[in-house]
RNA sequence: GGGGUCGUGGAUUAGUGGAAUAUCGCUUCCUUGGCAUGGAAGAGAUCGGGGGUUCGAUCCCCCCCGACUCCA
């Protein structure tokens, strides 16, 4: 179909931008080629060119001079003379194109969720077609049917600062998907378009004369085409995309299966045929009507049904100036900026919470739930837009209610959604006073900074990125404090550029790959029976040390389990990896065996058993969660080693002990039912038909056929590792710990098995060692270290005070404890298990060595000691001076002395020389008066000494340290010098 | 997935390479017939945990734990 000349034009393009705008060019030249013009001519149309923007288009009156693009054409003008004849609901709108559709042989099927967990390439159904990228595409997958037509949630969020300013813009709509999977012979482009043309005039009532067509192309992930895009009245009702070539290494060729892609948006149907002042009227009246009897607003929606011919112009991501923009609406509308806005933004904010709180109902139903990272943070950032609006108009607005209320709306179409509103609700409490905590923490932030710092753009900056202080809550705080606060235009830019510098620096590694072109694929043998361990192979290639067979028992790692290790011939293995379809074997030393040669491969068997016992024990441990915390707990990674297993689960809060316990019982009473597994191999379609979505817990699966590890009544999974035959197999599995380790996601690490006994003993082990250390039986344990801590502490203090308390030095502690003894230790002492021993010998020597300072220092802090020392001073200045000697303490000794002197008698100068095994110690202090009137500086005067005899020190006026290491020399010595020093 | 900020008595926090701030709360006493209040004294800080650098680390460096936040 494409010319040599075209081949050659499209050969070189790389990137799908390039493809697009080249085949435009071509098909542009050629329409009759690549469109169904024979069609459009028959029905009256004309193609012509868009004076404004260049596109060629295609309309029924011969003076049309412009494009149907709201841009060429002068905005939205569904409201005026509203053009449809026939008023469809919102709901309507899909029942009336499975009634003009399924009679021509469309299958109509139900959504795919809007949280896409079968694609590995987008997070989020943001089309139609995603729900069958990318495996129906590329033809590893069949389709449903091969003509069919899809209600399809999706999530977009480039667009959320447009949502009910604009009368059109959605973070969630529905694409209703027509869909083709044909070979070319079966193709028929004419039809294809004339049963969308159909609907439009027939379903919709739209008469030609209220049609515009334009003529585009199409290009993703190397895949291309052209297209035809539908518009009315400046609003694109949908855009049938007919991908029909794939650019490969030779260049553009023909598609073994043409796929036609025609997105249309359910809402804006629903919106040209009711002819509302907005799109929001036409899609869920009822929760607007409620939101209004709540809110008491005005409507003037002959106001709106005019500024919604202009709303365009707030398009955020066309304009710089937003104040600019209104003035413009203003002008066109000719009212006052101000009335127009106290007018329209309530109005606006109203549309948000709805269009939101639609958008979150989906999201969360299908798996997603708000975070600070990942898609997560989308849902977060519109429901704290939502809630924005809320605190802005001091309205009395639940967002979970309005959830309900769609949900109820939507109930015809989309009866799940009613499934498990309490547990959206509570998702959305907790998201509620995340953003209360945050917004009261943001107040704090600001009123500090506004009575210190000056504020400038880095500031700003800086609280944006760190704290999301955005810059207008700074300017409505700097308000109270008299503050005028200048936000550079660009400062998101400047948010972006502060970005890319800090993330240039990281750059990432690529990893090294094979060249096995030409060596056929290693036929796994580990998926049937774990306990299949031995296989004879012929080796295919090798590679320095690492082997490829062509069949092998050993599991590559992959999925998030760790490979098997075992031996070839009697040669060690110790990893297994995979590269495409390919396991590769690393031996540990030089091969014996050559190529084409047969040998056998034995894995570790209690290895094996170790890691199929936590991959059994991880699905068992995702079911029995999700049991437990609700509906909304989908896997979110998970990875199996020798040690442990853990699994990430999504959960919108940390969890406590109890919840621990509880997934832990049940995941052992699975264990004990004594389960056989179902381990096969299924055609992904039929899986995804009897399973559901849901299988794919470990994401996306590739492949015709899928791998389907089945515990009959508990969990279903898409998966390929290796598994146990029954459950009980797993033995004992055991909730080691649970991490928070994003917002949204909380990670559970367990054992199963013999990994679940060494857990055991090793528990086992650190509380006997607690108890020797100790010398105490277990059940005191808990009571006795919190007495130890208490008893360091106080005995710190005792040094510190000079008063002791003999209480302090003796552990009696004989209360007893019987809950979880690690866990509370954990706690009480703020380190995890492994660092319980080190930190309670270390608590305990040190109270210990504190004892013994305590008995031999104790006099010397006494009171009369202290005394003594003072009747000793010299006078200095008309202060107190004195200068002391002692041996083998330590500094912080020196300072507790120092201290207690100076609560004696303040207005004094203590100077304190101390020799050790290493040198000398020098400390001195001074009380208030002498640091305010004194010549004397301290921390100089230390200096000076300890710099003449090669030591180390400083300090401040009335403060000074030093260290003399060891030299041949006396405290004398250093007295005779400081004295010198001081009374020049 | 990639960054950033923060972690100091029960709460909110100041602070800095050199003896750990303040406010509220708490305890006791005084004032009053009692309460609110007022006055006085006091207790309460493993400066998130562990390493390192240093004569000296709450402060600087590294690792871990926890909280928050921005971007794709």
């Amino acid at each position: 179909m494409l010319s040599n000349q075209h081949i050659t034009q499209l050969k070189d393009c790389r990137t799908d931008k390039e493809l697009k705008k080249a085949f435009k060019k071509i098909a542009s030249i050629e329409p009759d080629k690549y469109f169904p013009t024979k069609e459009l001519k028959e029905l009256g149309y004309m193609r012509k060119e868009c004076v404004s923007c260049g596109t060629h288009f295609w309309t029924i009156h011969t003076d049309r001079k412009v494009c149907g693009d709201p841009m060429c054409s002068g905005g939205f003008q569904v409201v005026i003379n509203n053009p449809s004849k026939i008023k469809l609901s919102y709901i309507g709108v899909w029942k009336k194109i499975v009634e003009i559709l399924e009679p021509r042989g469309y299958t109509p099927i139900k959504r795919y969720p809007c949280v896409a967990r079968w694609n590995p390439t987008s997070e989020f159904t943001i089309a139609s077609i995603s729900a069958f990228q990318p495996y129906v595409i590329t033809g590893e997958m069949e389709p449903p049917a091969r003509k069919l037509i899809i209600p399809q949630f999706c999530l977009r969020f480039n667009d959320v600062g447009n949502v009910g300013l604009s009368s059109s813009h959605n973070t969630g709509f529905v694409m209703i998907g027509q869909h083709t999977f044909m070979p070319p012979n079966e193709w028929n482009q004419g039809e294809l378009f004339m049963d969308m043309h159909d609907f439009i005039t027939e379903g919709i009532g739209l008469s030609k004369k209220e049609i515009t067509i334009h003529e585009d192309s199409w290009a993703g992930g190397g895949s291309f085409g052209c297209s035809l895009e539908f518009f009315s009245r400046g609003v694109e009702l949908f855009n049938q995309v007919y991908t029909m070539f794939e650019q490969t290494s030779q260049g553009p060729r023909e598609l073994k299966l043409k796929v036609l892609d025609m997105g249309l948006g359910q809402e804006r149907v629903a919106w040209i045929s009711q002819g509302t002042p907005n799109m929001y009227e036409a899609i869920f009246p009822q929760v607007l009507s409620k939101l209004r009897k709540n809110t008491q607003i005005n409507l003037d929606l002959d106001l709106y049904n005019k500024f919604s011919r202009y709303s365009a112009y707030l398009n955020a991501d066309e304009v710089d100036d937003m104040d600019m923009a209104w003035q413009r609406v203003a002008d066109e509308l000719k009212m006052p900026i101000n009335i127009l806005k106290n007018k329209i933004l309530p109005m606006t904010g109203l549309y948000s919470i709805a269009e939101h709180a639609r958008c979150l109902l989906f999201a969360i139903h299908d798996g997603k739930l708000p975070s600070n990272v990942g898609g997560g943070y989308n849902l977060r950032v519109i429901f704290r837009r939502a809630i924005g609006f809320i605190d802005k108009f001091k309205w009395d607005i639940d967002i979970a209610d309005v959830c309900e209320w769609h949900a109820e709306e939507l109930k015809e179409m989309f009866p799940e959604l009613s499934n498990n509103l309490d547990e959206i609700r509570e998702i959305l409490n907790v998201e509620k006073q995340k953003y209360r905590t945050t917004k009261e923490k943001a107040t704090k932030i600001l009123d500090r900074v506004l009575k210190k710092e000056e504020i400038n753009t880095e500031l700003l900056i800086e609280m944006y990125d760190s704290n999301g202080i955005s810059p207008d809550m700074v300017k409505d705080a700097a308000r109270k404090y008299n503050i005028n606060i200048e936000i550079p235009d660009n400062f998101y830019n400047l948010v972006l550029e502060r970005h890319e510098k800090q993330e240039q620096e990281h750059a990432t590694k690529k990893k090294v790959e094979l060249d096995l072109t030409g060596i056929p694929e290693t036929t796994p043998l580990f998926y049937s029976d774990y306990t299949n361990i031995k296989n004879k192979a012929k080796v295919l290639k090798i590679i320095n040390k690492k082997v490829i067979l062509d069949k092998s028992v050993a599991y590559p790692t992959s999925g998030g389990q760790l490979h098997d290790i075992g031996i070839i011939n009697n040669q060690k293995f110790d990893e297994v990896f995979k590269q495409g379809n390919h396991v590769i074997h690393m031996l540990y030393e030089n091969p014996e065996f050559k190529e084409g040669d047969t040998v056998i491969v034995e894995i570790d068997k209690s290895w094996r058993k170790q890691l199929s016992q936590h991959h059994t024990a991880t699905h068992i441990v995702n079911a029995a969660a999700r049991k437990i915390l609700g509906n909304h707990i989908n896997q979110a990674g998970a990875k199996k080693t020798l040690k442990n297993s853990h699994l990430d689960i999504t959960h919108y809060e940390q969890l406590n002990n109890k919840q621990l316990k509880r997934i832990e019982e049940k995941a052992n009473e699975i264990v004990k039912l004594g389960i056989d597994l179902n381990l096969k191999f299924v055609p992904r379609s039929e899986a995804e038909y009897e399973y559901g979505m849901e299988i794919y817990q470990g994401g996306a699966v590739p492949g015709k056929e899928i791998r389907i590890v089945e515990i009959p009544g508990i969990d279903v999974e898409a998966c390929g590792g290796t598994h146990l035959n029954n459950t009980k197999e797993t033995g004992k599995i055991r909730i080691i710990k649970s991490q928070k380790i994003q917002d949204g996601v909380v990670r559970l690490i367990f054992t199963a098995g013999n990994a679940s006994e060494q857990i055991k003993m090793k528990k086992e082990k650190i509380i006997n060692d607690i108890g020797v250390l100790l010398n105490i039986n277990s059940e005191i344990i808990v009571g006795r270290v919190s007495e130890l801590l208490t008893k360091w502490k106080n005995a710190k203090k005792s040094l510190t005070s000079g008063k002791i308390n003999d209480d302090d030095l003796f552990l009696n502690s004989q209360n007893k404890f019987d809950g979880n003894i690690l866990t509370n230790l954990s706690e009480l002492l703020g380190v995890n298990y492994d660092g319980l021993i080190k930190k309670i010998t270390k608590l305990y020597t040190e109270w210990d060595k504190l004892k013994g300072k305590l008995k031999e220092i104790g006099h010397i802090l006494s009171e009369d000691h202290l005394r003594i020392l003072i009747s000793k001073a010299e006078e200095y200045e008309g202060y107190k001076l004195i200068i002391s000697s002692f041996e083998q303490l330590s500094q912080d000794d020196l300072k507790n002395i120092n201290q207690n002197i100076l609560k004696i008698e303040p207005n004094l100068i203590s100077i304190m020389i101390n020799q050790i095994e290493n040198g000398f110690l020098i400390m001195g202090m001074m009380g208030p008066e002498p640091k305010e009137k004194s010549n004397l500086n301290l921390g100089n005067l230390i200096k000076n000494c300890v710099d003449n005899y090669n030591g180390k020190g400083g300090g401040t006026k009335d403060f000074g340290q030093g260290y003399i290491p060891k030299i041949n020399l006396s405290t004398e010595v250093i007295i005779t010098y400081l004295k010198k020093k001081i009374f020049i």
